[in-house]
DNA sequence: GACCAGGCGATAG
DNA sequence: CTATCGCATGGT
């Protein structure tokens, strides 16, 4: 485990001593779009409802969460029943991947919403992060729930299909449109069922991933890895392709398999921020 | 102002 | 099957 122990401290859940794992390398690496960060913590609306988050001396708070709410939701989120000391000894065999776990210890893979891991992606294509997060602030902005305590929630699949390109305008998403419209009917006619999917191979998912308007390989990949937990899948985008070339000319090494994905996301961020040509 | 962005669908070879 | 091309729009 990478916390010794999960108690209540008034309305906060607090881990104690929480190892491999950083906020802003975690929650700002490009796997998920709404969180940022406001002074210390980072906020964000994730499964209908906002979560901050601060570190404090090597513990994790978690505001305004109950311990059953995070043994029910967060503890998976964030990946937390996962022992990353345990997978990061395995990938530091690695020379590469060892660099790359060094330049960004702190970063877990997150288990998030499929449709919203499936729109979010789909925005994602031929674009670039800060232009990705804005057109999905302004799709929760436009059609999600408002809370309570500020922002919205992101859009339901049946409050989306039936809408029309033009209704779509104010998200800026551009060709995009399309493909949102077609997933979110897809997905709430139950022709894709997401529920029926959990429990398929990876293989038959992604078929079934493969047949909405506007999934790729790259986008599929994406939604098994960060919507559907499938930790094997390893999105290859202009930036891996890079990692690739550089790092890799002979290919993957294929002891990864398993967990392929989550050394994609060391290695995506590396890519980016840290390896000055290599 | 050019070039590129967490690609994909359509079309042609 | 693989190779190009157009795509809406905004970030750098």
């Amino acid at each position: 485990m990478d916390y010794t122990q999960v108690k209540q401290d008034g309305n906060n859940t607090v881990l104690t001593n929480v190892k491999n794992f950083d906020l802003a390398q975690t929650l700002d690496c490009g796997q998920a779009f709404r969180f940022s960060q406001v002074g210390e913590a980072f906020t964000g609306i994730a499964h209908g409802r906002r979560l901050t988050l601060c570190m404090d001396a090597g513990n994790l708070l978690l505001m305004d969460v109950t311990v059953d709410e995070f043994e029910a939701l967060w503890k998976h989120y964030l990946d937390f029943g996962r022992n990353y000391t345990l997978l990061k000894a395995g990938y530091a065999k690695d020379p590469s991947l060892k660099q790359a776990i060094n330049f960004a210890p702190g970063i877990r893979l997150m288990n998030q919403d499929p449709w919203e891991t499936l729109v979010s992606f789909i925005l994602s294509q031929n674009s670039n992060i800060p232009r990705i997060k804005k057109m999905i602030e302004a799709l929760c902005d436009t059609f999600g729930r408002q809370l309570p305590c500020g922002g919205f929630t992101f859009p339901a699949p049946q409050t989306l299909a039936g809408l029309t390109e033009a209704s779509l305008a104010p998200i800026r998403s551009g060709y995009r449109a399309k493909y949102i419209i077609d997933a979110a009917e897809q997905i709430a006619s139950g022709k894709v069922d997401i529920p029926t999917l959990q429990s398929q191979p990876t293989l038959a998912l992604r078929q079934a991933l493969l047949g909405i308007l506007g999934v790729g390989p790259k986008v599929a990949d994406c939604v098994l890895l960060y919507g559907f937990g499938r930790a094997e899948c390893y999105p290859v985008d202009v930036w891996i392709r890079r990692v690739m070339e550089q790092m890799y000319p002979n290919g993957l090494p294929a002891w990864l398999n398993e967990t392929a994905g989550i050394a994609q996301i060391y290695l995506f961020h590396y890519i980016r921020h840290g390896a000055n040509g290599i």
